[in-house]
DNA sequence: TAGATACATCGGAAAATATCGAAACATTAA
DNA sequence: TTAATGTTTCGATATTTTCCGATGTATCTA
């Protein structure tokens, strides 16, 4: 037995939900801290939050706490499972997680101290005319 | 863009279910009658039916009706995405899922005329002793 | 034609999931 | 310590999904 049917539905639900999907998609360019993920996707951190959740229990994604910042990241390609690699291709080629991608580029460059939850509506303002 | 985010994962989603899975994992070693998967399962054969309208939905499966039987399989290989692939492969690999084929085998020994709904407790009970 | 059979759809109640603000927790900096 | 900030968990509601019996439809056969 690889794993059980029931923990194979598992793994596959925690990717069919457009948030997850777009969060795993969005971390295989490179590992993000939450705030900036919710930063790039526009919502609030409590989802991304929960969203990570569950690509943890899934086994998708590492995580990294680095002082009040928790960093995360897909799991190394060595660990990934051929569907895993599959789907995290596909979904990497999709036109909005190309956005997505474009988004994270712009909010790195910002650094984290300007991009988190404390100056949202600035860096929104900034980033509106990109 | 393949497909976009949304379509990806209605797609995953179809396949999400534990039902729908094994479904997908025991038409991968070939074709069978609607009453015929219902019967190696041992669910309703509206269960299967729903199970079969998303798996087609999604692009996974085809149908053939011949007389008033409907056949249904999983698409050639040739048209299944590099994602499709790998869940059928894993799906097939699973325990639950050997023992599904090992009743396929039966069942289509049998063949359809001794199978379906009206003889399902005479099949029932010829199986149980196997 | 009438009856039987395979399959699909419907209905609708129960369970699961999504969502996001509020509150709690953890860490840092003043 | 106190205030600020990143993250998680909680609570409560809204929505979706699941499940299967009952009903409907198409096809075969007597």
């Amino acid at each position: 037995m690889t794993h059980g049917l029931r923990s194979m539905v598992e793994r596959l639900k925690a990717v069919s939900h457009p948030l997850r999907l777009r969060v795993l998609a969005l971390l295989g360019s490179g590992e993000l801290c939450v705030c900036q993920v919710a930063e790039v996707l526009q919502v609030p951190t409590s989802s991304v939050s929960e969203a990570l959740r569950e690509l943890r229990r899934a086994g998708f994604v590492n995580e990294r706490k680095e002082g009040r910042w928790v960093y995360v990241s897909v799991i190394p390609e060595t660990e990934m499972s051929p569907v895993l690699k599959g789907i995290l291709a596909e979904a990497m080629a999709l036109a909005e997680v190309h956005q997505d991608r474009d988004r994270a580029v712009d909010v790195k460059v910002l650094g984290i101290p300007a991009v988190c939850c404390k100056a949202e509506k600035t860096v929104k303002a900034e980033l509106s005319h990109v």
